[in-house]
DNA sequence: AATGAATGAGCTTTCATTCAT
DNA sequence: CATGAATGAAAGCTCATTCAT
């Protein structure tokens, strides 16, 4: 992996939905507030900024987007849903628990270093007031996948047999812990040390 | 440990520094504004609002204070320093590193379950953008203490010779893991699975 | 009179001008302004939506009308004519003026029931700021159509010898007055309780 | 009665309810506000030009009235229970009807021409959707009151058998109507001319 | 020193109007 | 001609901060 750069990509994830035709606007309205709301939080991040650095009118964002929490929203759906399936679908749940948590990493990792941007927006809406009921859904089947996940190792005897909640909790703690290391620049998250990272914390949940 | 109330204490700590008898106003601001704060944000949290709580007038903090934005520094810096003071004030340097570790871990817990408001204060206002440069300044010492005590370890060949930064990701992440399992209500933090949760993070960095 | 219905008809009218062929939108404009100016008030009524209860574009009513203040003046003046025909055709100017009397009352509280929805925006525009020179000119012609009416009734010896202002204002207060009434479900306006209304008023202004 | 003043008083009333001390700011802002709803209605009349008339922050406005709704309600009471006062203070309800008739046309008038403002307001917020329930019940008192002392007249066999409410209507319907005259301009309302309409509406009442 | 009423800048949101299609 | 997406000015309202008391 390379020395990731500092700031970075994030917009130039395909449009995702081929919209029917809007100018892009409403992609462009969301990438706006994924950066703005990462970088000022919900509200710190005044709804004409957002529309100013989406070069729309102010009227616009409210044509697309009932009001300003129904865009958090839209934006925390949007990044959640990419990031699960960037860790997801790079995970071959027929390999070998030691793969597959492999695997899990790396795609974090490349997630985290593709995306930086809705990485810090992620981790912190993480569990914000104004999250609406589809959001925290959303948020609960995440947790209960990767509960899944460990608790298929542990039946494999793989990993220790605790909680699958405590598992998760180490695992997504330890790579928390990594990203806002590497936020405050106090790592570098090179292929070397992602490796050391990852092997560390497979012996924290191996049996 | 006993299972953790759901809230409970954090107002009892002795007013730490022993104002020139102000009346305890400083100090009750202060407590009126970590409690608020934790609970609804700094931006949700309205000045008169944080007066009233502390029964003085809305003028009065910014006697005090200089403004909204200091007053959210003090807290940090109150709080921040009142953790570590509990987490190092408990471990004995001397003691041997699996030893000191389990002390560590030990005083985390009950500094979370002893100051629930404190812990989800600083775990959300982490990194916000109203910290001014002595609070960071102050992230940055107790980053550095917590460095000096996994490096410490590792050159008597406990742990991993891994860059202490790293290894203080790894330690800090799964605990923060674990607080947030508890605070989004996924786990029951009681002594066994505290237990258990320690000598997995152990494990994790252990030579 | 039959017991009048609380809401009824009102849009059946024949589309007055005969316009030249335009899919008849310059009509079907003004009738979904004046039901929704009717109900909701100038102010509280949005332009689009009355586009979209016509049925067409929002930029189309541009076409037809400067802007709003322009299309409530529209809908005022093809209103108040409305009525104007409604009482002015009802009555022979020829009869005995008690007689004519009877012809406006019965008039007035057909073309009331008639056209209940038009009624309530006349009697809430009555006045309005945003009336234009062209509207007002217009009330001042009924204004005095309806003196001239009154004046030859005093010079046929039949009503009080007054300012025919005062007379007008009187037998218009009254009928407002029921209007009024009714509309606020204070009062049923059956047939029978129009007849004495209208005794009630000629009594007032009879010589 | 002297010929009116076209534009005048309703100011000088004195300061109602001797408020706290509050630098008679909330009756500033009442007195600004009646002024600026009569004369361009709820909607037309923007909170901070409210402010502006009472020359206050347009915050403060909010400290006194919890939004504009309230404050149109608030004007509203206020300019009804004067105009109640006014009306009802002057009658003698031990007087014959007739007598009592007289009073109160005197008063109304007197109230109309001292408060113009006032009158104009009450008129044109008669029945507006954003007045509240208790506004609405001082309208229902009003009303019943009136309806009251019709009844009395009709069975001190001094005027019809008739449904208090058409009584009132008619009368009250008189007198609007000579207002609205007098405000369009139609008519000059001399004492002469006054008594001239006393007696006509009387007549469409009596027995 | 302490207060809290007052302020006005700035927020979110609406809507009359325009103009590219 | 007709459209309706886009606009931005202006609305109602909040709240950090000040200052007369």
């Amino acid at each position: 992996m390379n020395p990731p750069r500092r700031t970075a990509p994030d917009k130039p994830d395909p449009p995702a939905a081929p919209d029917p035709a809007d100018g892009g606007k409403h992609d462009a309205i969301l990438d706006a507030a994924l950066a703005l709301f990462a970088e000022r939080g919900f509200f710190g991040t005044a709804v004409p900024l957002v529309a100013e650095a989406a070069r729309v009118g102010a009227g616009t964002i409210y044509r697309y987007f009932e009001n300003k929490e129904a865009l958090v929203n839209a934006v925390y759906r949007r990044e959640k849903q990419r990031m699960l399936s960037a860790l997801l679908d790079g995970i071959d749940r027929s390999a070998p628990p030691r793969e597959q948590f492999h695997q899990l990493f790396a795609c974090a990792a490349a997630y985290t270093q593709r995306s930086p941007i809705a990485t810090r927006f992620l981790e912190l809406h993480h569990h914000a007031a104004y999250l609406d009921a589809e959001s925290l859904e959303l948020e609960n089947n995440s947790q209960r996948m990767f509960e899944q996940a460990l608790s298929d190792w542990t039946q494999q005897q793989a990993v220790k047999n605790l909680p699958p909640a405590l598992l998760v909790a180490i695992v997504w703690g330890v790579f928390t812990g990594l990203i806002r290391a590497y936020d405050e620049q106090r790592l570098e998250l090179d292929s070397e040390l992602l490796g050391q990272a990852e092997q560390a914390c497979w012996e924290a949940i191996r049996r």
